[in-house]
DNA sequence: TACCCGAATAACAACGTTGTTATTTTAAGA
DNA sequence: TCTTAAAATAACAACGTTGTTATTCGGGTA
């Protein structure tokens, strides 16, 4: 069926280990030879069988990025980035939206190189049986696996921007933001918002925004505010977050200072100003990928090491 | 490294290609032989090799689907439905986010059985070089390809929407959406509204919503209603239009029959009840699937057909 | 002219499977 | 006990590569 090195050496009249080397650019092929050869490869379409090769280097120069949970905006973003990413180091990406052992599984069967995994927590832990086989590297909140993860440090982002708070004046702090959830990334910031502000002795009140959709929070804020009326120092706990809750926050209430969590560079089209703290996604990105490809090439057998980023603040105005 | 049917054999005193039958469940090896071979598989964490047997039966049973926009809700659900319909049918699903070509080359190479295509149009066309080594089928608005592709017919939609309206005895319509894109879907839904209504005789009016988000919609309405009114009947170009456009449409006009149109089976959580037009992502996953595989097993030629699906209406009330 | 050396190319083994063919083992019948 | 057929298992070729080893082919030198 498809073109092989044989078919590309039968028409040349040369062996076909002849071809393979001179497809590779080897010394040992004449340059002449090469030419004829490569330009015949071209003209009858030939392409690399990756099974075969795969057989013989038992490289495969791809990666499985395991990501069940295909919606989040902000991660979407990150999901772009880790592509570009690892493109550059000479990777292909494919990516599996099935449940993380299926998922893995099934790289393993096709011999990927490595694994990346966007964490959600325990049910996205992969066994030692299949870790013990292949790199793997995390992107979540730090917790103990038999693998890296790479850890963005919500809690260091929340202390920021409550210091900031702090900085500005504000004595009392309302925290808006996914309250009742599994989600680990929430239930971090949510839990460091507490201790936080009763360490640092101010006043605070948790928000739920009801789900972390624009339209979810925009619905909370309105109901919150038919009893009770919002604190001038406000912290999101994500970009959609805080687009929902700028519906009920007049644009010309300069008092306020408005802080959102998140990974994505652009707060653009907002009618006030707002600070942002987060790790910026081809940060994430990077890191993953450079640290993945380290342990693949040195061949380096999975260890348990959380890797942390460190978030900065951003400041955002209407251009 | 890895556990291969050789030292299966070795430990199991048979040959290796006895144990390949065993693990397949070959009636050729007696059912005692075969139960020892599996539990020594099991317990050495045997994982089969999927280079070598996609190299000796030319199957991978892989399909790659290929979707350079991670983002739209709707297309995310069909993702997902797909990823189900491939599993039930015995393929992995392996996803690119990468640009098309890259994408189709990639699979083309690492062998995959098939591929599918989220097409967008031209950026999104294969060229035959690789069409005509893979079965492909692409999902999208219909065009000529030189591979099938399903169509959902958004136009069809618009008419069924548009004459809705007419019978709920509507003069004036008003058709929310994307008016300024190169995004086909949102091109053919435009131009079907503008020439249905023509042709019926019918007022109308197109209102850009600036983008497909509910963000872009509620502000784009907004200025709109600075100078205007809404008419009675409204059609919305997507799920997020709609809920963009409900943040200036109070629950309780009920003289307005809003139509949204979407893919999506879910419209809950609104205030005011709502029509829906459009096919369901399961039906669309499940055509795409069907499709696919029959053209793999019959081992046939990629055609240039045009597979139609037919939108339906449906009601919605919050509950 | 015969010899040798290096350059160019060819031949071959291996990778881990599958499916076909060959060999061994088992048990039944005489 | 021997023969024979069937059942069980073993051996082998093939899939398309890569990397190593073997062979061939031209010169240049004696």
């Amino acid at each position: 069926m498809a073109v092989t090195l044989k078919d590309i050496a039968t028409e040349c009249g040369v062996s076909y280990s002849t071809v393979s080397k001179a497809l590779k650019d080897s010394p040992l092929v004449t340059e002449a030879t090469k030419r004829k050869i490569k330009e015949k490869a071209e003209e009858m379409n030939y392409i690399p069988n990756n099974s075969a090769r795969s057989l013989v280097s038992n490289k495969s120069h791809t990666i499985g990025l395991i990501w069940p949970a295909v919606d989040r905006v902000a991660i979407t973003t990150l999901a772009t980035q880790v592509n570009e990413a690892l493109k550059q180091a000479g990777y292909f990406m494919a990516v599996s939206i099935d449940n993380p052992i299926t998922a893995a599984s099934k790289f393993l069967e096709l011999r990927f190189d490595g694994v990346i995994v966007f964490d959600e927590g325990e049910a996205t832990t992969l066994p030692e049986k299949i870790t013990n086989n292949i790199p793997v590297i995390a992107y979540g909140v730090a917790r103990k696996l038999p693998y890296p993860i790479i850890n963005v440090h919500h809690n260091w982002a929340m202390k920021q921007a409550v210091d900031l708070l702090i900085e500005k004046g504000h004595q009392s702090i309302d925290y808006i933001g996914e309250l009742h959830t599994k989600d680990i990334r929430q239930i971090v910031k949510k839990e460091t918002i507490e201790n936080y502000c009763r360490e640092k002795q101010i006043n605070y009140r948790l928000i739920d925004s009801g789900g972390l959709t624009e339209t979810a929070t925009k619905q909370a804020v309105k109901e919150f505010l038919k009893t009770e009326t919002l604190h001038d120092g406000i912290i999101c706990g994500s970009y959609d977050i805080t687009m929902g809750a700028l519906h009920h926050i007049d644009g010309l209430e300069s008092r306020k200072t408005i802080i959102a969590y998140d990974n994505i560079k652009q707060f653009k089209s907002i009618e006030m100003p707002i600070y942002s703290v987060g790790v910026p996604a081809e940060q994430i990105a990077e890191g993953l990928v450079k640290h993945l490809i380290r342990n693949i090439e040195a061949e380096r057998k999975n260890t348990s090491e959380i890797i942390d980023l460190y978030p900065s603040l951003q400041y955002h105005e209407k251009k």
